[in-house]
DNA sequence: TTCGTATATTCGGAAATACGGATATTAAAG
DNA sequence: CTTTAATATCCGTATTTCCGAATATACGAA
């Protein structure tokens, strides 16, 4: 079960805290879209995704070749309230701009 | 200035936020309570305070041979918010008992 | 000044984490 | 079956973080 710990270390990082911010603005994002919003090698993407999945911070659904990634719903309320707080300062500190153009409309 | 990522690296650690609960809970503790409370010893206590106090999490207080730590209190909101939002399972995955009982009553 | 207490810092090593190119896997299309 | 595109995993290396004993500092008391 997620400890708050383990949920801070996961949103201690710059890319992981950048891809969930991208996934709370947008419902569901695939990878490659990810992957041109930060401007981080594939693998780097995928490796750390790969880690939000393992806290169950997200969680990916397959269609086709294509891995589409979302906040976990089902996240206990202090998670989804820390998250949700922590958002928008990230946006700016991060300078992300969302909305991220959508590679794949399916 | 405190980025959210900077927060929540420094939430990212059993230790460190054991000490920020306390502290929450109780406005004022010193050190050697600290160290009782956490029962680590009292240089990693200390290293890992002067963490919290780099980034502006907490500010200290000195009183003849004594350092008072507290909750930061001109933290932004967000950061506020999320220390709160926090505290409380975090106390229960960590398994602290408040109140810590105080050595020095000055 | 000297001593004792409370706290901070230093230091070397151990452990964890991050990186990204290369490779593997998966699935759709031909 | 082969190819191609999307994504995941592997692997060696680099960087960061953590630890606690030892040492240093700051302060009050004698």
């Amino acid at each position: 079960m997620l400890t708050p710990t383990q949920l801070c270390k996961c949103l201690g990082d710059d890319l992981r805290l950048s891809l969930v911010c991208l996934l709370h603005g947008q419902g569901e994002v695939c990878v490659c879209d990810l992957v041109d919003a930060v401007s981080a090698p594939q693998s780097t993407v995928s490796r750390h995704l790969a880690q939000l999945r393992q806290c169950q911070l997200v969680v990916a659904r397959r269609q086709g070749t294509w891995m589409h990634y979302r906040i976990n719903p089902e996240l206990p309320a202090w998670a989804q309230q820390t998250m949700a707080n922590l958002v928008s300062p990230a946006c700016e500190a991060l300078s992300l701009n969302l909305p991220v153009p959508a590679c794949c409309e399916n």
